[in-house]
RNA sequence: GCGGAUGUGGCGGAAUUGGCAGACGCGCCAGACUUAGGAUCUGGUGGGCGACCGUGGGGGUUCGAGUCCCUUCAUCCGCACCA
């Protein structure tokens, strides 16, 4: 009878020692290694197996790196300024920094339950004031460096969350949060002037290890473009419209032009003829939703009446307006060209718009184009462009436009300015005072942070004013800078605010002087490894590397990519959704820290499937893993007191486990590491049958190297060894290359590729002794003529016959 | 529409550079021990009676393809009138 494995009492203990004997410990020597998570939000329904699933990952990663010699940093947070908190006091009357702190108590409570390494004198709060004091400072910096800025604008709105949005935070032209189609909204708003480091975002994406896919993402969202801008005259009068194009080569073939309904030039280009229609599509273009803008792809459009001139053709062409043509994006005005642009073929289509063919496959113009012809061709209609390679055009006209005097070479960015105000209440406020003579000054720097006041309602007003407003002796103060009457800023900042830096704090989170002192930035910064969902590609990953560079800029720190690794785990699914309470199918880890107990489930959250990919959980599948613990257990428990010499056997198979482990551990194939140790627990258990024991060295070998997944049984199982350090003490074991090697290999014999069966033959026989001996093994099985042997050292031979 | 990921037994998933497909685990079947078994242990488990067939489908390259090439389908994700 095996001796059952007691998880609650073994977890207990360690969980004891290690409170009184941190294994994780800066002796100054060590090197550092960073390994952080993605700060939670605490909300109040706690944890589920699927957020178990990052933190374990970070933790493994971290013990892993601590058993390699390295001080680890891994520290954990709460992102806990935003709207549920909010929510939750409008609706119960419960101040914020009450739901907040209770439920950080209950977050913090489960997260230990992973028996993670965190270093909780790192923690930080987003929402405490000596944590906010800095996100207020580095706010007053950007204002200081003309990087913050107010302008009024139409901005998305969501009519739920009564609240402005970053382009960011629109998915789908649905609010992020909640999922409500946003709308425009006119408002007077903090910006962020994110656009100045759009190249230096851009460009240092190659210096990351980060996932392809989000680099990519990234990428997209920058969006940056090469082309030219051209001028085109206006017939009859002495104004120019300007608009951006990348195909300038298809210059010649621009039939019309349309203007976004926005446009500054609209009025003055609509003749009185077409005021009325204008002015009605105007109109019907503003009221639609960004959800119908992006729905309604059939063209629509009014003509204004005027004509532009084609700057090489001098033909006239028309300009309409359409809401096709984005405002905020280049100049808010193109040329079209239907011929080579879908979007202008079904617009000229509708409006009966000539179309010019003026690149063209072959050099021959197509007799009737059904759709735009986008590919690269020779150029034809272009007087003396004829003949060109299209390509090569793009490249050289712009320069051509410019000595013409009627265009240049432009880039231009699909990246806008980050919107940073928000209409409510638990957020940052945002440290600016508004004075009619000086304008808005910044609050000086010595009397951050400025304190979220209390208030008696929390509801967003909903007019695009926030519940700050209300509070008039808050609002109503002096300038800084002049000391007249002045009122505060009443807006406070979006919870990427808080986001965006936390890393650098964790690092020295009791500096009451400095953001983060120069030497810790220096010693512990930046990030090693990032690990955290793929949600936040180009929001809060964006954001920080943004943050990161304007502190590098004003001498902060030193480095400009705060996360030099990222890691994104796939989710836990549960009958093919991400778990939820409104679904139902969120699996709690309490409970089965209970019965199996934190090694099992820390296993079995790795266990589940390839780190990177979306896994289905399986309840019962955690019975597995448990099984595996226990046989494990048993194993050292049954044979560490007998004396046992490593026969070559045993020795092998050490080698070959500290190889294949290390191996998957580095690759981050952490499902296959545990399948690992399955089989390698039942090698050893097979050896254990055959020759009565195992031997220490080996035994030992894999404790440590179980240590880092399951920590508690194997501190146990150290201990029993005869241990009295922990075995965190060790470093990570090593192997020999050669003893991975075997004198004598099974290779696999096939005719014609398919396997006939399997030969036992030295590892370096030569191929006539392979192919003799694979013969033999073949027996009679050989019918027709062999034309060709094939023996591939180490794998195979195979034996072709006709 | 564009871009990306994924597709392998009843299920989750393994498989350096092309080289014995299905490791490991769940489940299932049989047996052992038991008053009992939803505990534990042992054995078995892709399909087909079979020669053989099998990695979403169809082609191709190769002595040999889950892996490479072409094509196609399905699911998921990202972007979405960015000129």
């Amino acid at each position: 009878m095996p001796t059952p494995y007691n998880h609650k009492e073994i977890e207990k203990k360690w969980r004891k020692y290690w409170q009184e004997n941190p294994v994780n410990v800066n002796d100054g020597k060590k090197p550092k290694y960073y390994c952080l998570d993605m700060f939670p939000y605490p909300s109040g329904s706690g944890l589920h197996v699927g957020h178990w699933r990052g933190y374990v990952i970070s933790d493994v990663w971290s013990r892993y790196k601590l058993l390699n010699g390295y001080y680890i940093i891994h520290p954990m947070g709460w992102d806990a300024f935003g709207l549920p908190a909010e929510n939750y006091a409008i609706k119960m009357g419960v101040h914020p920094r009450v739901s907040t702190a209770e439920n950080i108590a209950t977050f913090k409570k489960q997260l230990e339950d992973i028996s993670a390494i965190y270093d909780w004198d790192m923690e930080v709060n987003t929402t405490d004031p000596e944590f906010y004091k800095w996100t207020q400072w580095i706010f007053v910096k950007m204002f200081k460096a003309g990087l913050a800025y107010q302008k009024e604008m139409p901005i998305n709105w969501c009519p739920s969350c009564k609240t402005g949005l970053a382009n960011e935070e629109v998915v789908n032209g649905e609010c992020e949060r909640c999922g409500t189609p946003v709308t425009k909204k006119n408002l007077k708003q903090w910006m962020l002037r994110i656009t100045k480091y759009a190249d230096r975002l851009l460009e240092d994406l190659n210096k990351l290890d980060w996932p392809e896919k989000v680099k990519k993402m990234q990428t997209d969202w920058i969006g940056k473009s090469y082309g030219a801008e051209v001028d085109f005259e206006v017939q009859g009068s002495d104004k120019t419209i300007k608009i951006y194009t990348t195909r300038p080569d298809t210059l010649y073939g621009a039939t019309f032009m349309v203007l976004a309904p926005e446009h500054a030039m609209v009025s003055e280009l609509t003749k009185p003829e077409q005021k009325e229609a204008v002015e009605e599509y105007i109109q019907k273009a503003l009221m639609k939703s960004s959800v119908d803008r992006m729905q309604d792809k059939e063209k629509t459009g009014v003509f204004t009446g005027s004509y532009a001139i084609n700057p090489l053709t001098k033909k006239p062409i028309p300009i309409w307006i359409s809401d096709y043509v984005l405002a905020d994006y280049g100049t808010g005005a193109i040329m079209c060209v239907p011929a080579h642009d879908e979007r202008d073929f079904d617009f000229a289509k509708k409006f009966g718009i000539p179309i010019i063919q003026v690149i063209s496959k072959d050099g021959k113009e197509v007799p009737e184009l059904n759709e735009a012809y986008t590919e690269p061709g020779i150029m034809i209609n272009s007087g003396e462009w004829n003949g060109m390679d299209s390509e090569t055009a793009k490249k050289e006209i712009p320069d051509l436009l410019e000595k013409m005097g009627i265009g240049k070479k432009t880039v231009n960015y699909k990246l806008r300015d980050w919107v940073f105000s928000r209409q409510r209440y638990w957020g940052e406020p945002i440290p600016i005072v508004h004075c009619e003579d000086c304008g808005p000054v910044p609050v000086p720097e010595e009397e951050l942070p400025l304190l979220l006041p209390d208030v008696e309602k929390y509801e967003p007003t909903g007019t695009g004013e926030s519940p700050l407003a209300n509070i008039h002796e808050w609002v109503n103060t002096t300038c800084p800078q002049c000391g007249k009457p002045a009122k505060r800023e009443t807006n406070t900042m979006p919870q990427w605010a808080g986001s965006s830096w936390y890393f650098l704090r964790y690092v020295d989170n009791k500096n009451d002087k400095e953001l983060v002192s120069k030497e810790k930035a220096q010693k512990y910064l930046p990030v090693d490894m990032y690990i955290g969902g793929v949600e936040h590609a180009v929001l809060h990953l964006l954001y920080s590397r943004f943050y990161t560079k304007f502190l590098k800029d004003i001498g902060v720190v030193d480095f400009d990519e705060p996360f030099i690794r990222l890691f994104n785990q796939g989710m836990i699914v549960k009958n093919g959704a991400k778990m939820s309470k409104s679904k139902g199918n969120v699996v709690s880890p309490d409970d089965l820290v209970r019965d199996y107990g934190r090694d099992s489930l820390r296993l079995y959250e790795l266990f589940v499937g390839p780190p990177e990919l979306d896994s289905e959980w399986d309840d019962r599948g955690i019975d597995g893993v448990y099984r595996f613990l226990n046989r494990f257990y048993n194993l050292v428990m049954d044979n560490k007191d007998k004396t046992v010499e490593p026969t070559q056997e045993m020795i092998k198979l050490r080698h070959r486990f500290v190889h294949d482990i290390t191996t998957r551990l580095e690759n981050f194939s952490l499902n296959t590491v545990v399948s690992g140790f399955m089989e390698y627990n039942n090698k050893m258990i097979d050896l254990v049958k055959k020759a009565g024991g195992i031997d220490r060295d080996t035994l030992e070998t894999a404790i440590i190297l179980l240590a880092p997944f399951a920590p508690h049984i194997s501190e146990e199982l150290w201990a029993q060894m005869g241990h009295d350090t922990s075995v965190f003490k060790n470093t990570w074991p090593t192997y020999d290359e050669e003893m991975l090697k075997d004198s004598e290999i099974e290779i696999a014999v096939q005719i014609n590729g398919k396997t006939r069966g399997t030969v036992m033959i030295p590892a370096d026989a030569s191929k006539e002794t392979a192919i003799n001996k694979a013969k033999e093994v073949l027996a009679g099985k050989i019918s027709g003529t062999i034309i060709k042997e094939i023996y591939v050292p180490g794998k195979i031979v195979n034996i072709v016959v006709k």
